[in-house]
DNA sequence: GATGAATGAGAGTTCATTCAT
DNA sequence: TATGAATGAACTCTCATTCAT
C-alpha cells in the first residue's frame, strides 16, 4: 500500500529545480521529464498540465523553505529582530555556496516567477501572492513581538506596511543578486533590512 | 539621413510592451511583428535576432525612463531627499493610471526581465545589470548631495551601499505591486524608502 | 447467473451515445470511461479493444432499435405500406424532440459510422453491413406482404433493390437531417419513401 | 511574380484524397504532410489549422465534383430526366473503376464527412451543408425544366422537396456502397431514383 | 532596402493500451 | 474480479530563424 513510484516527487523537485535555474517558460515538460528521469508519456498521468506542475512546485518549495530558512531563521528563541538579519544571512549562506559550485546566483525562485506573469496565469498569480503574504506573516510576527518587547519606537498599526517594506526589500535584494550574479550583494545589504524595520 | 525606418523603431516599441506586458519568453517574434505592422519576413533585416531585439528594447525604455521618469523626479532643483520620493510617487501614478484602464500592474520592466534570465542570457543579464547599476546612480548622486547638505547624518563611505540597497527596496515594491496586482502597494511602501536613505 | 457487472453495459450504452454524438474517433477511451463512470484501468478488463467496445456498442444499439423503432413501426397489424411510413414518422419523432432538447440532430448512428471506416476497420464495416441488411430485412418483408396483398404493382424480383432503395432513401435523409441540423427534414421527405416503394 | 510552389494545392489535394479514404479524424496532419511532400514545419505556413485545410479540401472537391461530374450529367443538351440518371451512371462509372485498382468504394467524400461532424466542427457542418445544397440545385434545375417540357406530373411547388429527396437518395445510396464495399449497388439503384423524380 | 515563402525542432497534450497486483 | 499506475507514439500546433529575390 502507499505509493508504488515517487516519480510525481521527482517531477516536482526537478521542475522546481529547472525553473528556478532558467524560468517557467524557458523549460519543457520533456525537459523537466528527461531530468527527472520519467517517460515522456508518463507527465500527463501525474499532472494534468504545466502549469499545475509548476503550481504544485512552489508549493513544495514553500514548504522547504519554511523548514530549511523561515523556521529556523524566525525560531522563537531569537531576538526578534534579530531574525530578520538571520534570515538574509541564512539566504546569503546557501547562494554564496552556490554560486561557488555552480558560478550562478539564483535569486528568490518566488520573486523570479513574478516577472513571468501574463495574464493567462492567474492562477500561479495567485499562488504566488499567497506565498508573498506568507513571507510577510513571519517578519510581522518578529515586528510585533519586537515592538511588544519595546525594541521598536513604532505604532502597532505601522507594522503591517513595515513588514511589507521587508518582503519588498528581501526580494529586491535577491533580484539584484540575480542581476548581477553576485551574492555578495545580498551581505553588502542585509544591515539595511533593520532600517525598515524601524531599529 | 535620418531616419530609414520607422518599422524599427516601432518593432523596439512594440516587444518592449508586450514583453513588460507577459514575459520575454512568452511573446514571440511573429506576434511582435503583427503588432508592430512589420511583415514576417523584414525581422531579420532589421535585427539578428530576438535577443538582440529585446537588447534594443531594453535600452530604448532605459533612455525613455531617464527622461520621462528620473531625470524629472531627480531634478537639481528639488531637494535630494525629496527625489526619491518622488520617484515612487511618479511610478505610483503610472501604474496606478494603468490599473485603472487595463486592470493589470506590470511592475518595472528591468526586474520582471531578472527573473527569466537562463545561462544563455548573458547578454541580456550583463544589460540589465548596467541598467540597474544607472539607477543606481541617481540614487547616489542624490544621497550624496543630500549628505553634502547635511541632510544625512551618514558616512560617505556608506553612500554606494545605501543607494544600492534603494534600488532593492524599489525594485522589490514593483516586484509586490506586480504580484498582487495592485499599484496601491507602491503608495504605501514610498514612506518607507527614506528610512533606506538614513533621513 | 445475472449480471456480473453493469459496468460493462455502462460502457456500452455511453460508448454508443457519445460516437453517436461526436464519431467514432473523436470519443476518446478514458471520455467513455469518465463518463461510464468506469475506472480507466478497467477498460481493458471488460474489452480488449476500443473497437470490440464499439462492436458491442452496434450490437447494442441494434437490438434497440429493433425493439424500440423497427418492431413497432413494422408491426404485423400495420398495412404494410404503411409500416414505412411509421418508421419514418417514428425517426422523425425522435430526432425533432431531441433537437428541441440538445440543439443538435444526430442522424443514424450506423449511416454516421460508416463515413468514417477505414481499410483497417474492416470489422466493424462487416458489423455495419449486416446491420444495414438487418433494416433492408424489414423493408423487404413489408414490400413483399403489400405485394401478397396486390397493394403494389411490381414484379417479385424487384424487391430486393427495392428494400435496398428504401434503405439508401432512409440513411440518406437522416444524412441530410444531421448536416442541416434540422429534424423536419425527416417529415419533409417522409411522404416520398412511398414512390421507392412503388406504391 | 505568382506563386513559388504548388505546395498548397499539393496540401489541398492530398489531404481530401486522405480524408476521403480513411476519415477526417484518423489522418493527421504529418501524414498528409508527408504523401503530399511538404516539410513538417511548413503546414501552418499554408493554413491556419487542420479545420481550415479540411474546408479548403472540402471546397475544392466541390468545384472538382462540379466540372467532372455534375456539369457534364447535367448538361443542357441532355433531356432532364436522363440526367439524373447520368449522375448515377457516371458515379457508378468512378467508383467501379477505383474497386478495380485499390479494392475500396470510398463512396461520397461530402456524405461520409457529415457522420463525422461534432459540436465543435460548426465551420466544416456549414460548408458540407453549403456543397449539399449546391447538389440539390442541380437536381432542381432538371426536375424544372422536366416540368417545364411536360413530361413530370407534378405540381411546381413539390420540387424543391423532391429535388433533396433526390440528395438524400444519392448520399444514401453512396452511403451503403461504401458499407457494403460494393460498387454494383450504385447501378443497381440508379434506376429508381426516377421513382422520386415523380417520372 | 525589404520581404514572402519556407523550415527543423520542439512545444504542450492526448492517445489506446499494458501490467502488476 | 477489477484497478491504479504507467507508457510510447502520435497528436495539433508554435517557435525562432533562413534565404532567394
Amino acid at each position: 500500500m502507499g505509493r508504488v513510484s515517487d516519480a510525481k516527487d521527482r517531477l516536482i523537485e526537478t521542475a522546481l529545480q529547472l525553473i528556478w535555474e532558467e524560468s517557467y517558460r524557458a523549460v519543457g515538460v520533456s525537459e523537466i521529464c528527461k531530468k527527472a528521469g520519467v517517460k515522456p508519456g508518463s507527465f500527463y498521468y501525474f499532472f494534468p498540465s504545466k502549469e499545475n506542475l509548476a503550481l504544485a512546485a512552489l508549493e513544495h518549495h514553500w514548504q522547504e523553505a519554511r523548514q530549511i530558512l523561515l523556521n529556523p531563521s524566525f525560531a522563537d528563541e531569537i531576538p526578534p529582530l534579530e531574525r530578520i538579519t538571520r534570515l538574509f544571512q541564512a539566504v546569503y549562506a546557501f547562494h554564496a555556496a552556490r554560486q561557488r559550485k555552480k558560478q550562478r546566483v539564483l535569486g528568490c525562485a518566488f520573486g523570479s516567477f513574478v516577472g513571468e506573469l501574463g495574464e493567462e496565469d492567474e492562477a500561479l498569480r495567485a499562488k504566488l501572492a499567497e506565498i508573498l503574504a506568507g513571507i510577510r506573516a513571519y517578519f510581522e510576527k518578529a515586528l510585533k513581538q519586537a515592538a511588544a518587547a519595546g525594541k521598536l519606537g513604532i505604532k502597532t498599526k505601522e507594522i503591517p506596511a513595515r513588514a511589507r517594506a521587508l518582503v519588498a526589500f528581501y526580494e529586491g535584494v535577491l533580484l539584484l543578486a540575480r542581476a548581477q550574479n553576485d551574492a555578495e550583494i545580498i551581505r553588502q545589504l542585509t544591515p539595511h533590512a533593520l532600517k525598515l524595520a524601524g531599529a
